[in-house]
DNA sequence: CCAGCAATCGGCAATTTTGCCAATTTTTGG
DNA sequence: CCAAAAATTGGCAAAATTGCCGATTGCTGG
């Protein structure tokens, strides 16, 4: 264009500028990749992450970039054991990242799935919900839909919980008169495969359209690392659901996440999924094969797609069917105990029906 | 986590797969700008095309892989004039993008840039636009608050186009009853620039707070390659817009969409603009300053930062009001002959209330 | 049509990134 | 607690990427 248009263009080679800027990207992923956890990580360990998070450099690369942060005091070392983010280092990502002020919802997967603290083994701890405040009785109306969501798999499990007029969740109280209807949050899935040692890289949430019952496509997607807002709320408040075809003959529309997991841990994560459907919190709907794509979506190589159900479909149905909803993704975390199944969801409900 | 987890872990070293990978991105990146472009661009503007995708390579390997390009046979080069995809290099492309079935917003972004043939000097051609359907009745209620958002200057320029029944755009045809309010998509803008030899990166479309009549920050932000619907069309639906409050005090939340340029530039487009809004199709929110975060985002250096106002805004008010309206961005071309002025609109629109 | 200018091209060298390997450390399993 | 196994590290060399520069080509204005 430069000689067709009437623009001046400087001669062109990577500027120092230019270079500098990739090199403090490289740092920065690195940096970024140790805030998150809490234990020393080796450098495989974060080329690892790195390449989770579609960011391509050697285990190699790392260590010698490493080593450079290491003299700078930006990170420190234990030796064979890995290396930690030092206060420095904290300080120069927070530098880098004030310009960074609208939260991205992958920031705060992230960040919620190292808060839960749920322990597959002995059922306790707390777990990323989803909150919908409602009104008991359109709750009761809809309540067959409901079930029928859950019944049919299209639901996180089984369990659920119910907040009462005046409890406090993430911040956001319960007004009176109304109900809040708690779903898991399928991030919960991602913070187990984590306490068991397997990266999960959420990619992206979307409609999944089912044909018998079977997911065929996305129609719709939203990635996590692009958007501020939740894409199960946009797709619930834009009505473009279809959960009343899902339930009755299964074609429709429901709310789904598409994740990455090391090919290495796809028999793991199978088998701990079956655990977690054994205690209600079940929720995968296809799991692919090693570096192929999964609903024509592809993978980084060396990693497996899986399809995980959408903690808010359940409630989703109410707006589909008229009902104004207030939904909130990942909106807090609540104790497992709180949790109710499905079966107890009609009597429980009766309480708050005056 | 290998050690302390219980996956088994292969020799952590870039594989062949990933190395061939990376370097099969490289030619893909550079096959899809080629295709991209009608004529011929030399390794430079290459260069400069896949900077503003945000991807670093400098011009010289960019020429290295022209070279095995062109040797394959996947790329003609035409010498020092630039080179063109081939056919089989089209095919190639084809091959490695079945996956990408989900169609990304940016693509249909892109695609639509090239279609648009307006001139700006000629006043002739076609624009982009949006199209509303809605009932006649229901936008004569709301005339006021729609010229309004015009008048303010949050709408694209003060032109619009009412499509009757029976008209047809973009596939979709005006049912009896109703009609269309086709407003110009902000990609007019890009067009217009591309024709000057510019070339601009959409990065994202939000919810931009105004305070006092002045954009302060996005409160909420969807990337369009992220995103397989249209940013302004969840906002609208989700009723998260605040134009009321906009159009009476000058403190409210409206789309607006966020972009990049090339520093050098910068006048060039100022000065575009000016031309444009002189025609009624400005919508120029705000520029940055060169490789300066501009609303606390930070652009890749060597640009700069522009805010352009969403095409959409003057007819989503009335969703805000309360009248339901189907909304399409980006959902045809249309002559700009067709186009009337705000000032017009009571007059014209007096035609369809019977 | 020609001269001057600007941009592109390819070769070569410098720099960055990666692969490979031997030494060392940590973990595992008696 | 010890030995084998597994993983990490740093050095060195190969490969990839980039900077630089002279030669060449295309464009522009007279």
């Amino acid at each position: 264009m430069s000689r067709k248009s009437s623009l001046p263009r400087v001669r062109e080679e990577m500027s120092v500028s230019r270079r500098e800027e990739r090199k403090s990207r490289h740092r920065m992923e690195i940096l970024r990749v140790l805030r998150k956890s809490q234990q020393p990580l080796t450098s495989g360990e974060i080329a690892e992450a790195l390449a989770s998070a579609g960011y391509l450099l050697s285990e190699r690369t790392v260590r010698l970039y490493l080593n450079e942060l290491d003299r700078e005091g930006l990170t420190i070392s234990y030796g064979h054991r890995g290396h930690t983010i030092s206060e420095k280092g904290l300080a120069e990502l927070r530098i880098a990242q004030t310009v960074q002020r609208v939260g991205y919802l992958s920031a705060r997967i992230d960040e919620m799935t190292y808060k839960m603290t749920f322990d597959l083994e002995r059922r306790t701890g707390t777990v990323v919900v989803n909150t919908s405040v409602v009104n008991p009785r359109d709750l009761a109306q809809c309540l067959d839909a409901v079930c029928q969501v859950f019944y049919k798999g299209y639901g996180m499990g089984r369990r659920l919980a119910i907040l009462e007029p005046g409890e406090t969740l993430g911040g956001v109280q319960i007004p009176p008169g109304k109900i809040a209807f708690c779903t898991i949050c399928s991030i919960t899935f991602n913070s187990v495969l984590l306490k068991h040692g397997i990266p999960t890289a959420s990619r992206f949430g979307g409609l999944l359209e089912l044909r018998d019952g079977k997911p065929v496509r996305f129609a719709e997607i939203i990635h996590y690392d692009g958007t501020s807002i939740d894409p199960l709320e946009v797709f619930i408040r834009g009505r473009m659901t279809n959960y009343r075809g899902a339930i009755t003959d299964g074609n429709g529309l429901i709310g789904a996440s598409f994740r990455e997991i090391p090919e290495d841990a796809r028999e793991v994560v199978i088998h701990l999924e079956e655990e977690m459907a054994r205690i209600g919190l079940g929720g995968l709907m296809a799991v692919g094969l090693p570096s192929q794509p999964l609903l024509g979506i592809p993978v980084i190589s060396g990693r497996v797609g899986v399809i995980v159900i959408a903690g808010l479909n359940p409630i989703a149905i109410l707006e589909e069917i008229g009902y104004q909803v207030y939904s909130r993704a990942l909106s807090g975390l609540l104790d497992f105990s709180r949790l109710i199944t499905v079966d107890d969801l009609p009597q429980v409900l009766e309480k708050y029906l005056t």
